[in-house]
DNA sequence: GCAATACAGATAGCATCCTATTTATTTTAT
DNA sequence: ATAAAATAAATAGGATGCTATCTGTATTGC
């Protein structure tokens, strides 16, 4: 019975981490309903943000660790929104160059309070070990991860 | 500096945790190829064969932690593979009743030692204890979060 | 007994991610 | 110099989750 209940453990914690995603998913779909954007849709803003205007879709694609065609979308809708200008590159004209519109600045000045507002509610019975850990739990999965999709697909 | 640093630790943990579902999902999909499931199929039937036959589809959705219609779609998925079989319950006419075919018992064999193996690869490096720890974390956060969810939404 | 409410499941439609392919442009190799 | 390969972004289509709504059945309250 011994063996049967780690392995159940195990088997839990990565489905609970997939449930803890997407509820936390849910909670900032609801908080920024108001503001107008999607959950997906305030991440670019702040990666652009922190980067820098004037960077490539390819860059902010890989800052957010998603793919091209995964961000195409979300920043049509950012720009149909006014919040984010997209510009041709005039020493690649295949690239695109992207960047924070007045509208979209002042966006990211509230989002950043409401996801500080959040994170801090959900992390505050954290001390700073304890989130250390978990950062660290977290980064040798990824590691780990990477070695096995490298794997399974090389 | 300081808060800054500690703000952004905070701010990627969560991103983090989103990437890292992300990546295993992909991961169990490439494995699951082979097998002719997709990697949301497999979970109903390890859940199925670990509740019985027997159950109801809005018990099993209740076991996954996802909404009813939500099962619905993986179910017809399913039982047009022949994995599972829904027959109606004679005790109330609205309800459903789930079991597996003896293909689906066969396929439950085949995926646990494929998931098994998979969850042994990417965890073999953590000890009981630090496995124990962070079903701990994240049992602190589920709970923090469903408070906060059922704050928002009351 | 019958109307109102609650519940199980299905359907419709949205959001987000992915991979595969297409288009336009740039870089590399012969 | 030109043909082949690589690259940036867009488009097409699939998978998975959600909420809202519909249908049929059971339960509750008067």
């Amino acid at each position: 019975m011994t063996t049967e209940t780690t392995k159940v453990d195990k088997h839990n914690l990565l489905y609970r981490l997939g449930f803890l995603t997407r509820r936390w998913r849910q909670v900032l779909d609801s908080a920024f309903q108001s503001l107008g954007v999607t959950d997906a849709a305030w991440r670019p803003l702040l990666h652009l943000h922190h980067l820098g205007d004037g960077i490539r879709q390819k860059d902010l694609a890989a800052s957010l660790g998603i793919e091209g065609p995964s961000l195409t979308r979300i920043l049509d809708q950012l720009i149909a929104k006014g919040l984010i200008e997209r510009s041709e590159d005039a020493s690649d004209r295949r690239a695109k160059l992207l960047a924070l519109s007045p509208q979209g600045r002042a966006m990211v000045t509230e989002i950043t309070g409401k996801v500080a507002a959040l994170e801090h509610d959900l992390l505050s019975s954290f001390g700073d070990a304890e989130i250390e850990q978990m950062s660290s739990f977290v980064e040798r999965l990824e590691t780990r991860l990477q070695e096995t999709r490298a794997r399974l697909k090389g």
